[in-house]
DNA sequence: CTACGATTCTGAAGATCTTTCCGTTTCGGG
DNA sequence: CCCGAAACGGAAAGATCTTCAGAATCGTAG
């Protein structure tokens, strides 16, 4: 193993201060996303850390690499939430344990207003880091699906991606309906949508 | 009859530069909106008809203003459409009626890039203008709906509210889906998120 | 045909937000 | 404690939305 006493231009300890900055500034942005929405300025993202804008701007070089930095919590609570709905010993039946998912991924997109079309359209692109920083989601999720197929309470013609998709306009649709008060109106609205949905995803 | 001979202030015969100035601005709104999507600069549009960026807020006071004279046309197609789909002499069976109404619907709001964005955050409001536009297409459509209702295919328990909601976030989907190249993948990819959504809306 | 009043148009300016840039500050190893 | 590299701050540029006061235009009346 090469001596950690070496360090190159590359590999340089991290600046406390560094660190630090990042997380006020992803603590920012999920206080000012929560308040404002997810299309909320970036100046005031900056101002509630204690930081200038350029700061912002060096940590997270667009406001796509910001959502995606407060989005990986998200992401890795779902991965592990469809991991533990897999296991056999303790899981509900493949059916309800996919239902479930579906529905905690909802409530994650409609956690800030705004959220859901800003995954919408950028989750799509395959290129873009965001779509990189969720495929364990995805492949954990996957799993969930695979299982309600093969027990035979899902279509066989249905793949991840699609599922996604439609989670993903369900959890868009629901925000719109339940309009500024986000919460249970938004959870409740997206329950029956998503009930609707899945019914339709059933084998006969 | 009063005399069209004694203008008041509030009708005064419409000056010939106003109305041709609209049709201009609505013609440019049109060609910059296919061009470069429905977010398009307004200056752009003051610029593509040869107008000052002040007349663009004459005429439409708010961008939603301007929106809702670019659909205008599209909503009525959309009601002429449903009619016929409703003419029990000629039309098909109730729910393949409501099936290509929800079709042509998505093809609609797919035919500018980010279109079906603005939509879904405008027509939920309720007091919106743009709301209001679309009222006969809405009722034309409920029409459809309750065809296939009464007719034992779809479920009793759905509004058209809910309806519009889900084809508006299919629409959406499929154009974040369907990347930078509208038409037929869009289309496409609409069809088939519909399939499953209309799926989970018919009875058992 | 011309003059007049009301309406409309123009484009510069204010406001807001995103993004860049460089002088200044801070960190942490030596 | 010193120094160089890295990071920070915030002004400024660019983009867009919106407003406004003065200039231009239209339609009518004389």
């Amino acid at each position: 193993m090469m001596a950690r006493s070496v360090p190159t231009s590359t590999d340089r300890a991290v600046r406390t201060d560094v660190r630090r900055n990042r997380e006020w500034l992803l603590a920012a942005a999920r206080a000012v996303f929560a308040e404002k929405g997810a299309n909320a300025s970036l100046y005031d993202v900056a101002k509630r850390a204690g930081l200038g804008t350029g700061t912002v701007y060096r940590h997270f070089p667009t406001r796509e690499a910001l959502l995606e930095g407060v989005l990986l919590d998200h992401f890795e609570a779902l991965r592990v939430s469809a991991v533990d709905l897999a296991d056999a010993s303790a899981a509900p039946a493949p059916d309800e344990a996919l239902t479930e998912w579906l529905r905690q991924f909802i409530v994650h997109l409609t956690e800030y207003r705004g959220l859901a079309a800003e995954v919408m359209s950028v989750l799509h692109d395959g290129a873009s880091s965001l779509s990189l920083s969720c495929l364990e989601m995805r492949a954990a999720g996957a799993a969930l699906l695979c299982r309600a197929q093969q027990s035979g309470t899902m279509r066989a013609d249905l793949d991840m991606s699609t599922l996604l998709k439609l989670a993903n306009a369900i959890a868009l649709t629901a925000e719109q309906t339940s309009g500024h008060a986000a919460g249970q109106n938004a959870s409740h609205a997206a329950d029956d949508l998503l009930g609707y949905l899945l019914d339709g995803l059933r084998r006969r």
